[in-house]
RNA sequence: GGCUCCGUAGCUUAAUUGGAUAGAGCACCUGACUACGGAUCAGGAGGUUGGAGGUUCGAGUCCUCCCGGAGUCACCA
């Protein structure tokens, strides 16, 4: 029997496919097979490894449907030989069978027990050496004008999972957030605060710095909207809609489509907001000083709610900084003859892949959100040199970034083939889109607060924490609650459009985050009762039952798992992988007994897979930012 | 209308990237501890993978055409 890897190895097939040291050994043996019996030269890919489905005897199986015409037999013949071979010349291989066209292979018992043995102090065990590679995450963008909401957190706990995977997987990761805190938006929240706050604070109010700003965000809007109701009776919005409203378009309707327009040409409130902004930009000092101020408010609740989710972030940039960034990177445009002016007016030409004429300059000679996204780009490349810059962003953006990083790879760039925009898809409720105009909106913190009430009342119906510390019962009770939340979010695919059930979200049983907590939280009250037991009878162990085997080869898949998620940027792998993993324990630990297993032996095996399984699960979790709970 | 993405059981979803009889969870029905924690386990029922063709040993997955949904097509961010 050869032995274990000491370090663990994940190889890659030409696709990049991630590949654990065994599939990779039995591949290479397929090849070689193929060559020794019938002098053919098998590509990996032709020379497909997997997994063996539940219902057939066997650990892996190798597919032979692709040799039959260079070995011009049945499958089941080839079968057969490609068995045979790898018997003899793969210690790994204890027998086969074949079924159709499937080559069945059994691993041997004291592989997967050496596996065990090896592996469960392994501290890199799923972590892969370092790449030299840096890569830097973008994923959150909020809005210094409300607080955040369900789109937020969905963004935030992918951008954050995401980080930890790639870092798993070697590579140093930058986590940074960019937050839009210019331009209209604030600017009416900050007139509302100005007309009505009557100079008071978050803190008198008792109320998050954010939740106190969107507050007058929203008293902004509901001002504005009686302001425009006043001014549809006035005469001059008579005249106004007699000369410009199209044929057969009834009064409703026009004013519903005028509302922008009202704002910018006729509204009093409207002007005050944008005198707001202009003086803003003029650099006047009391609004400055206003601005920062009322900034802070929302940066303070942001950190509380970032808090409360555990994620943080290396770098924050402002718009308020990066809003004028480009024009160097735009000056080298023109004189390459990329980019093309009229007046003031700077466009690029992007009809090749399908965006026709994008503007960068307007013709006012102000920034667009390009020109800040390409000198940002750029800025960022100088101060860390990554490799991959991923920008976790909502799908509603993906033409904007095909437009940016097309430029940015005409430009030449050196980074511009490292750019990526993981496109996540928006957040439904049952009811429908998310809409702030209707009061749909799920506040990020009141679901934080929904989702850790809900464990609470679990945890004092079941008692087991009752007797614990207050303080430690809540440690426990947050930690699962968010559990159940970020689970519910990061099991799906990101790029696909969720509908988000409240009612499913606060969901611990089933397919959830508590679920995978209770496998853990067993595990460990298993290993408090048994501390005194000597690991070594667990070489001992010869024989591995079906249920053990099936938790060995999980475990085994473990490192796959992971760099599979990071080449895909999708922690939902890891979500769930991590369930049946605990699905699997729990069907174990219903099956066999561990403290009172039938022999010393098995009694030491159980233990120390049990153990490993504990440490898996939670570093899974751990890549998902959810943290275990020792008791539940 | 152009481009992009999506469509799997009543609902939420998975499928090792072209592999075997499409897996799970919720909800519904039926069972299982005087056992190491029942936030558990086992079983039942539930599917023409939106539809029709095609490619091949083999298609939820690839190609073509339809149907349905979403996003985008700004001198907004």
């Amino acid at each position: 029997m050869c032995s274990v890897a000491k370090q663990w190895h994940i190889y890659s097939n030409q696709r990049s496919m991630p590949m654990s040291e065994l599939t990779h050994k039995i591949q290479q043996g397929v090849i070689e097979a193929a060559r020794a019996l019938y002098g053919a030269e098998l590509l990996p890919q032709q020379a497909v490894i997997q997994p063996t489905r539940k219902d057939f005897e066997g650990d892996y199986t190798a597919v032979v449907f692709p040799l039959m015409r260079l070995a011009r037999k049945q499958p089941e013949a080839i079968g057969e030989e490609i068995g045979q071979w790898l018997c003899t010349h793969l210690e790994e291989v204890e027998r086969y069978n074949v079924v159709k066209g499937f080559l069945n292979l059994v691993i041997a018992d004291s592989y997967w027990n050496q596996f065990v043995r090896t592996q469960v102090d392994a501290t890199d065990f799923g972590r892969f050496p370092a790449s030299g590679q840096k890569i830097m995450v973008e994923y959150a963008s909020p809005n210094t004008n409300k607080p955040l909401h369900l789109g937020h957190i969905r963004n935030i706990l992918l951008g954050w999972s995401i980080s930890q995977i790639l870092e798993a997987a070697g590579h140093e990761v930058i986590k940074t957030q960019i937050v839009n805190d210019r331009g209209i938006a604030i600017c009416r929240s900050m007139v509302a605060w100005k007309r009505w706050g009557n100079g008071t604070t978050p803190e008198q109010m008792g109320k998050k710095g954010d939740h106190f700003v969107g507050d007058f965000y929203v008293l902004f809007s509901k001002k504005f909207e009686e302001e425009y109701a006043a001014w549809q009776q006035t005469e001059v919005a008579e005249r106004v809609f007699a000369e410009r409203h199209q044929e057969g378009q009834s009064k409703a309707a026009f004013f519903k489509a005028f509302k922008n327009q009202y704002f910018n040409e006729f509204s009093p409130l409207g002007a005050e907001a944008r005198e707001m902004l202009r003086k803003w930009e003029a650099g006047d000092e009391e609004t400055l000083r206003l601005w920062r101020m009322m900034n802070n408010w929302v940066l303070e609740g942001f950190e509380e709610t970032y808090r409360k989710l555990g994620v943080s972030f290396d770098k924050t940039y402002l718009e308020s900084d990066t809003y004028l960034l480009g024009k160097e990177i735009i000056e080298e445009g023109l004189a390459k003859g990329i980019f093309h002016k009229d007046g003031k007016r700077i466009w690029i030409d992007l009809s090749n892949i399908g965006l026709g004429e994008k503007t960068i300059i307007k013709s006012d000679g102000t920034s667009t959100y390009t020109s800040q996204d390409l000198g940002t780009a750029r800025m960022r490349y100088e101060e860390f040199g990554f490799h991959r810059l991923i920008y976790v962003v909502g799908d509603e953006q993906i033409s904007h970034f095909q437009g940016l990083f097309e430029i940015l790879r005409r430009l030449d760039e050196p980074y511009a083939n490292g750019l990526y925009h993981l496109a996540y898809g928006m957040v439904d409720l049952p009811s429908g889109r998310m809409k702030s105009r209707e009061g749909t909106v799920v506040d990020a913190d009141d679901l934080i607060e929904e989702v850790v009430e809900e464990a609470r009342q679990h945890a004092a119906e079941r008692g087991e924490i009752a007797e614990l510390p207050a303080e430690q019962q809540e440690d426990i009770v947050r930690k699962i609650g968010m559990a159940a939340l970020k689970f519910f979010i990061i099991k799906v695919n990101p790029r696909k459009r969720m509908t988000f059930d409240p009612a499913e979200s606060v969901d611990m049983q089933g397919q959830t985050g508590p679920y995978v907590q209770n496998a853990y939280v067993r595990i460990r009250s298993v290993l408090r009762k048994a501390a005194d037991y000597e690991a070594k009878h667990a070489a001992d162990y010869e024989t591995l039952q079906p249920g053990e085997r099936e938790l060995v080869k999980l475990l085994y898949q473990y490192p796959e798992v992971v760099a599979t998620a990071a080449r895909e940027y999708d922690p939902s792998h890891v979500a769930n992988y991590a369930y049946n993993l605990a699905r699997a324990f729990h069907k174990f630990y219903h099956d066999y007994p561990i403290l009172k297993a039938e022999s010393e032996a098995a009694r030491a095996f159980r233990l120390e897979l049990s153990r490993m399984v504990a440490r898996v699960l939670e570093q899974a979790m751990h890549l998902l930012g959810i943290e275990m709970p020792e008791r539940m």
